[in-house]
DNA sequence: CAACGTGGTTTCATTATGAAACCACGCCAG
DNA sequence: CTGGCGTGGTTTCATAATGAAACCACGTTG
């Protein structure tokens, strides 16, 4: 197996950030740490992943800012794991994910986790995908552009 | 290498849909798929991957419903891959993923891909997300809670 | 008929995965 | 003090997955 593909160089905000998140445990973690998992081993046991496979996805999100490290809350001499300020933004992402995946991969009878409100034990309510100004936006009505950044006025 | 863990049977939303999303292509498949690309040579020639790789890719998403196939729309006697209904609600999947991105793997001189309403130009508006009855909510507002299938009340 | 375009499939060498064994360290009980 | 336990890894091993490149099948066109 030749070496997975980086898109670390990619002006694609959905190719970017495959390179922290495009694996099958990492948004996995990242969910547990959402959770207030912060040890290795509470990881490994929510997970059920090879201890190997966890410790080199933990690292890759520590390098990547998502996850840091820092000393036990309890005083014992080791490390947890939390989510820093940027790990946090991907709350969307994995609450548009759930609502996906709820409509789409639960049938009715099947038992699952849900995100609820932690005051009203209520649903979160259905994510809304609006204009600057609030109209609803289908797919249709949206398309990409190329943005320059603003140090760069030039044309291609 | 063993084989990849299928999420395939778990009662977790963000877990089970890995088996669809949760490697380096897929997402940028359909990422495409929603700019309108249909044919295996558009895709190839936008992802610059391997055609082995896209192939079983491509596959994998049709058996997952999230693409299917279609006769092509020229007449021609090739097949075209267009998203699903199941594949059209990843939207918000993407737009969630896209303002991270932008938030924190961007600098503002970086040139990027901008998602934007087709009408006025204008960026999509950043997704918030609320509880039911609409009150703004941070990860600490909410939380987890089994929740079991409506043919199942049987309490463990 | 040969060349080209399209959509794959096959071959090959390397990396990544997961299972399991092994290791390092600190703490605690006998 | 020593052995056992708990914790957080690292290493070893066999297999699957990745990507590069060659090859193949088919339809169309000059």
């Amino acid at each position: 197996m030749v070496k997975r593909t980086s898109h670390k160089g990619a002006n694609c905000p959905v190719a970017r950030p495959l390179d922290a998140i495009g694996d099958g445990w990492s948004l996995l973690i990242i969910r547990d740490a959402f959770d207030g998992l912060r040890r290795f081993g509470q990881f490994q046991k929510s997970l059920g992943v090879a201890k190997n496979i966890l410790s080199a996805r933990l690292n890759n999100l520590v390098e990547q800012g998502i996850l840091r490290t820092v000393p036990a809350s309890d005083g014992s001499p080791h490390q947890e794991y939390v989510l820093t300020d940027k790990g946090c933004g991907l709350f969307p992402v994995l609450v548009a994910l759930r609502q996906w995946s709820e409509e789409y991969l639960f049938e009715p009878s099947e038992t699952r986790a849900r995100l609820v409100d932690r005051e009203r034990g209520q649903p979160v309510a259905w994510l809304e995908i609006r204009s600057a100004d609030g109209r609803a936006l289908s797919p249709e009505d949206t398309m990409i552009v190329m943005q320059h950044g603003s140090n760069n006025a030039r044309r291609l």
